[in-house]
DNA sequence: GAATTAATACTCGGATATACACTGTCCGAGTTCATCGGG
DNA sequence: CCCGATGAACTCGGACAGTGTATATCCGAGTATTAATTC
């Protein structure tokens, strides 16, 4: 029960293409490059955000990645389950049908008392990661970055990021 | 990010163990068979959820298992950590203090916005669970199962459980 | 000098090996009960 | 008839293979640029 590490590239890496300028695109390499991640599988990570429309792609030289949706339409909760599929955090297989004492299972019987609070905690680890936008990360950091870092940051990028062409 | 089925048998377990009569102890052949799991990758779990000191372990012919606590002082969220492990669900490796333009780490330093949000999400997830617990779930059952199926049950475990020795 | 064309360099996308963890299984250590023998 | 010792059966506990998923990587398809060539 933990999540993969590309879970927390894919979010890093969403955080940065919110905060880019308009207009611009960020090729895979830069963003491996930007955390030291390997590319070619940082590379499938951000496939799996195009296929869930989060990024937009521009093939070609000068192309790059981009958000797919503005930054405020952008939850956590997409992000993840993008990455790490919509399934649930628990699996009911429904044991409870199996063995000498069990009654066979009927179209209108409930669902298993034990797998219902399960999926209240999950529904309630979903719900935290649905309010929380990109957009909502990005004014946060305005605020907890240094001056001088975010300086930093845009220095770096402003040499190997590419112009959207019109 | 998915549960082991070793966490749904072993709340099937408890509940099982929480409704056994009092000074009454459960083989873990019996716990296996009750729900057609098998016997000792069921210990395993049984292993684990006795090193938390959840369920006491009778050694010997007519031994067994029984709660280690009364069912209203286990939570969901216990047994899960038990089997699953107390580790969080997300992993920050700081990924944020890699890269050409990343500060260095300092003592003071705050956690990073990004894995803050998801510890969060990951506190509300135990926070329904350490709030639910086995006499809860018990209480629930007896309203939601039938009479003639509870009776099946106590039935077929009347013949196979063993008594605790005084 | 301008337009066309071909080559080039750079981008993403899917298909391919490897490592770790979960699943499933086995056998041994320890304890209690029953039985057998002796007093 | 009672006590003790011995054997056996049953329990849990830790050590041992097989399989599936996550990790890490590579090479190919496609496109805009760019340069050379021709009119």
């Amino acid at each position: 029960m933990v999540l993969g590490s590309q879970v927390e590239w894919a979010l890093h890496c969403m955080s940065i293409l919110a905060a880019l300028p308009e207009g611009a695109l960020a090729p895979a390499a830069v963003l491996a490059e930007m955390h030291d991640l390997p590319k070619p599988y940082l590379a499938k990570s951000l496939q799996a955000l195009a296929g869930a429309g989060l990024v937009e792609t521009v093939p070609g030289p000068r192309g790059g990645y981009r958000l797919g949706r503005p930054a405020d339409a952008i939850s956590f909760l997409d992000v993840v389950e993008a990455v790490e599929g919509k399934q649930r955090s628990f699996r009911c297989t429904e044991i409870r049908r199996q063995g000498p004492c069990a009654s066979p299972a009927r179209p209108g019987d409930a669902l298993c008392n034990i797998a219902h609070t399960m999926f209240e905690a999950d529904d309630a680890w979903r719900e935290v990661l649905r309010k929380r936008t990109l957009a909502g990360l990005q004014a946060e950091l305005e605020q907890t970055l240094s001056p001088e870092q975010r300086a930093r940051a845009e220095a770096w990028l402003g040499t190997r990021l590419n112009l959207a062409r019109p």
